[in-house]
RNA sequence: GGCCCGUUCGUCUAGGGGUCAGGACGUUGCCCUUUCACGGCAGAGACACGGGUUCAAUUCCCGUACGGGCUACCA
């Protein structure tokens, strides 16, 4: 079979939906397991659909994702180049090869007339309207006209479509790696346009020219172009490259929440989820969105999350990285059925990637969230902070909120539970205990914890008195890590005063 | 409407003619713990329906239902 080749074709017609990633992954995990290539290649045939900043946006959630391209737009090839506008003249000469060959012909009739006739079909009753093997024959094309009157239009600049001459009566079976044998009735097809009135060809014939030219052995794409597939074939056939058509796996699509419908930009706003992989700045407001990335996840986790969306390893095993993947990857492995958005699923991954990151890696990342605050802590101290707090966190975040006391005072106490455990008699033993926490030696977290148990069992005390307060003392609150750990990270002089301040609070509670 | 694709716990899924239908998320309960979280244990929870084929169908075939996709000079 050659050389693996994949390419991932998005069009740059916005930010790069969370289902054109995971087409990507699929492509980039078949070509590394296989010893491929992975391609970018650029899909902007629709001048009308073009956005500025899309395809670097796409290059950049790529890069974020680590699906880097081996060839292609932004790493170049031998095929260069590709970007679809940029070969306008080579899907032109293969068009015009095709009128020659007979496989297409010339259409003149306008966009607007297509339109009328619809809509005069449909007074009649009929919804189905299509330009076709039988309604070819009462249009303006070059089937019907003289050649003289063809030349003629052509002559006088006269704007002209080339529609593929669909066969008569003919089946076509493509063998679709994830679905099998998938066939059409060519008297079911319509003459799709291949070259448009502005001279850019349609996708259907970019795709099929550049996926020969560019030597593409396997085309994994969404589900939603199964339905052209038969034309795709006959493309192929028309051009004589059949013999080397590559394979094709239609992937199963990503549904909505609530599943009613494919997974659309608007669903974030809808479910109060991600659904790009990175932010986007719209010209409005609803046309801007949080990624992926901005709500707080690791890259790798969303990876982990979107492959299992609509695959899996046959084993057990839930956590993959991206290497793991490439080794457990099959196309076999691929579901057929659509598969729901489940974002509880995506939180859960993420927090198990938060959960075992490296302190030092995750400090890296939480950092930025500090300097806003006017704070940079050295690296040591936030990294044992990230290790006290990183089973606390699902989003990159959640950090702060989930550990700010250990880089300002705090600020609000949780008054009812400390009413719930402050008598009259506690100050003086909390002063004593303020001491003896005071003159620990080394203040490491065991010591202290040591000394402090100690304290209570010789003042016939009870834990519930003291280590709730101690806790609300140094965060404000009931929640938290271990209180002789925070005290350990947060240091003498930071525990001490913190105290010290919090007994005077409470008794004037 | 037409064409194409699909259907195992609420969700993602494993499995495949004879299984106690397995795992994960979520959910419930318990345990751990000074708290929250993490973790551990336990529980509830599925083969869409109807016909075949077969000694035996969740698994194979055919229908039906339901869902999804496509139906542009968009990709």
């Amino acid at each position: 079979m050659g050389n693996i080749r994949v390419r991932f074709a998005p069009s740059p017609t916005g930010p790069l939906h969370i289902g054109g990633v995971r087409t990507a992954l699929y492509n980039y995990l078949f070509a590394k397991k296989m010893g491929g290539t992975f391609i970018l290649r650029i899909e902007d045939t629709d001048q009308g659909r073009y956005v500025p900043g899309a395809e670097d946006y796409i290059i950049e959630a790529l890069q974020w994702c680590g699906l880097t391209p081996g060839e292609g737009l932004g790493v170049g090839g031998e095929y260069e180049p590709y970007r679809q506008s940029e070969r306008k003249d080579i899907y032109q000469k293969y068009a015009l090869e095709l009128v020659e060959s007979g496989g297409a012909y010339y259409a003149f009739d306008t966009s607007q007339a297509l339109e009328e006739r619809r809509a005069a079909e449909a007074a009649k009753g009929n919804h189905n309207f299509r330009y076709d093997n039988v309604s070819r024959r009462e249009m303006k094309n070059g089937l019907t006209l003289p050649a003289s009157e063809v030349t003629r239009r052509l002559e006088a600049g006269e704007e002209y479509v080339v529609r593929l001459k669909v066969p008569n009566d003919e089946t076509v079976t493509i063998n679709d790696l994830i679905r099998g044998p998938v066939s059409f009735q060519t008297n079911e097809l319509d003459d799709k346009v291949l070259l448009k009135g502005d001279g850019m060809p349609t996708y259907h014939l970019a795709n099929i020219v550049d996926d020969h030219l560019m030597r593409i052995s396997h085309v994994i794409r969404g589900e939603e172009w199964l339905p052209s597939t038969g034309h795709h074939v006959l493309l192929y056939r028309a051009f004589g490259w059949e013999g080397t058509m590559p394979q094709f796996a239609h992937l199963p699509l990503i549904l909505k929440p609530d599943g009613k419908g494919k997974l659309s930009k608007r669903d974030g706003a809808k479910f109060g989820m991600p659904v790009f992989p990175l932010g986007w700045e719209g010209e409005t407001p609803e046309d801007s969105f949080r990624g992926f990335r901005e709500y707080g996840f690791l890259p790798e986790a969303v990876i982990n999350f979107l492959a299992f969306l609509g695959w899996n390893p046959g084993t057990e095993q839930e956590i993959f990285s991206l290497e793991e993947l490439c080794q457990a990857f099959t196309i076999e492995n691929i579901g057929k059925a659509g598969a729901r958005f489940d974002y509880d699923k995506a939180k859960w991954y993420n927090q198990q990637y938060i959960q075992r990151s490296e302190n030092e890696a995750l400090a890296a990342l939480v950092r930025p969230q500090l300097a806003p605050k006017g704070y940079a802590p050295d690296a040591g101290y936030l990294e044992k902070v990230c290790g006290l707090l990183k089973e606390r966190m699902t989003f990159l975040t959640d950090f702060w909120a989930v550990g700010c006391y250990f880089f300002e005072e705090v600020k609000q106490f949780d008054d009812q539970n400390i009413a719930k455990r402050w008598t009259p008699e506690s100050r003086p033993v909390f002063e004593a205990l303020l001491a003896v926490i005071e003159k620990n030696k080394s203040f490491a977290a065991a010591d202290i914890e040591v000394s402090v148990k100690d304290f209570i069992a010789e003042g016939g005390l009870k834990i519930g008195q003291i280590f709730p307060l101690l806790r609300i003392a140094l965060t404000g609150s009931m929640q938290g890590p271990g209180v002789f750990e925070m005290m350990g990270v947060l240091g003498r002089e930071k525990t001490v005063a913190r105290l010290r301040k919090a007994i005077d609070y409470f008794d004037a509670l």
